[in-house]
DNA sequence: CAGCACTTGGGTATTTTCACCTAGGGACTA
DNA sequence: TAGTCCCTAGGTGAAAATACCCAAGTGCTG
């Protein structure tokens, strides 16, 4: 890990607060600390973004767990490892059924958070590169115009020129040049790659 | 809930087993009884489907988890809630990740466990009608030659027959062949239905 | 109004696919 | 040994896609 990790930590308890961004100054990962769900979420919404989250489940105001769903609701895919006091088995199947990364009991090892959050990054790694190249499909997608939509749409469902062209009530010609551009809009080589990308951009919404 | 519900139950306990098999009676639910996970696989391999599966965690032999893992792994979609008598936080946490339904702590109100029987069948019904889709696909598939799954693959990534020829070093003619045959075994009208199962079997493992 | 993008349609030629068919060689099995 | 399955490859002819070209009508905008 580095200087170039930066995590969030959110605990109610200044001692806690203090002891973790403590360790993990020593251990080069850059930390922000926040007292409250709500003053961690101000910070992002004016554009702070952090690789991994660190929470309490127990706080006054928005729990560890609202702030997990609040976070999935709002499409921010940095994972949340939650902290708890209690060991609360309910707690921990709701946490990870609504997409906490992890949830570790205190008293904790601070190795084992460390550990966590470093398996966290590597998993996290491959679907960002995904999600990158899913924004760059999606807004080639945007670029087409309405009929050239339609086109795409009924050639990814496998019709022919001559199938589309009657649907739509246009020739097979228009049809074939229509969807020319929309290869080139697209940029699929192919109606393989075609089809793949329109999956990939209709999976996520 | 009704008697076409069928529950397998899996624990080493008798009393357990005794005691879970007449609530469901009573709930007019079907329920099978195993001593082991191994028994329980031994029923699926011989053809016996379930509804849902409830099941210790802590037994010799296979335990609730590695059974959880084993099936995810054979894709089967069987929800799977696990009982465990020992209040295990990291346990839970490793169970709900993997896969499991629920993760319910001994001693447990038998009701709780009904309502999370419920909650899985559920949410289960949707997804169900495509795991069975998939499934087809699935064995569909395996019943290509290795030839025959190489020209798909590479047909699914766009390749012309030409191309997958000097590839394969055959000639392209051979190309359409296995082509043809490898749309009708999977009963793909055009390639891009074929490119949307390939895309399908491949996501699930 | 002139320019631009979009839609529509046609032409022409080449390439590719699809749907049939035949056919030999190799491997495995009842 | 005969049957079956697979891989190989060729032929024919129809259908479709691809890559270029062209042009006319529409609607919006600087």
């Amino acid at each position: 890990m580095s200087v170039l990790t930066h995590i969030a930590v959110i605990d109610d308890d200044e001692a806690v607060l203090d002891s973790l961004r403590l360790y993990f100054a020593r251990q080069d990962v850059e930390t922000s600390c926040f007292a409250s769900a709500q003053d961690f979420l101000a910070a992002t919404r004016s554009g702070q973004r952090f690789d991994c989250i660190v929470s309490d489940v127990r706080m006054p105001g928005m729990s560890g767990l609202d702030l997990v769903q609040h976070l999935k609701g709002a499409g921010l895919a940095a994972p949340v490892i939650l902290i708890t006091g209690h060991g609360d088995v309910d707690m921990a199947v709701a946490a990870i059924k609504v997409g906490a990364f992890d949830f570790i009991e205190k008293p904790f090892d601070e190795a084992r958070l460390l550990a966590s959050i470093q398996n966290a990054l590597n998993k996290m790694q491959q679907p960002e590169i995904d999600a990158v190249e899913l924004e760059t499909l999606q807004s080639r997608f945007n670029t087409l115009s309405a009929r050239q939509r339609q086109v795409m749409e009924l050639a990814v469902a496998g019709l022919s020129n001559k199938e589309i062209g009657s649907q739509l009530k246009i020739s097979p010609k228009t049809v074939e040049n229509h969807r020319a551009w929309v290869m080139e809009r697209i940029g699929a080589r192919n109606i393989a790659e075609l089809v793949r990308i329109a999956m990939k951009i209709q999976a996520k919404p």
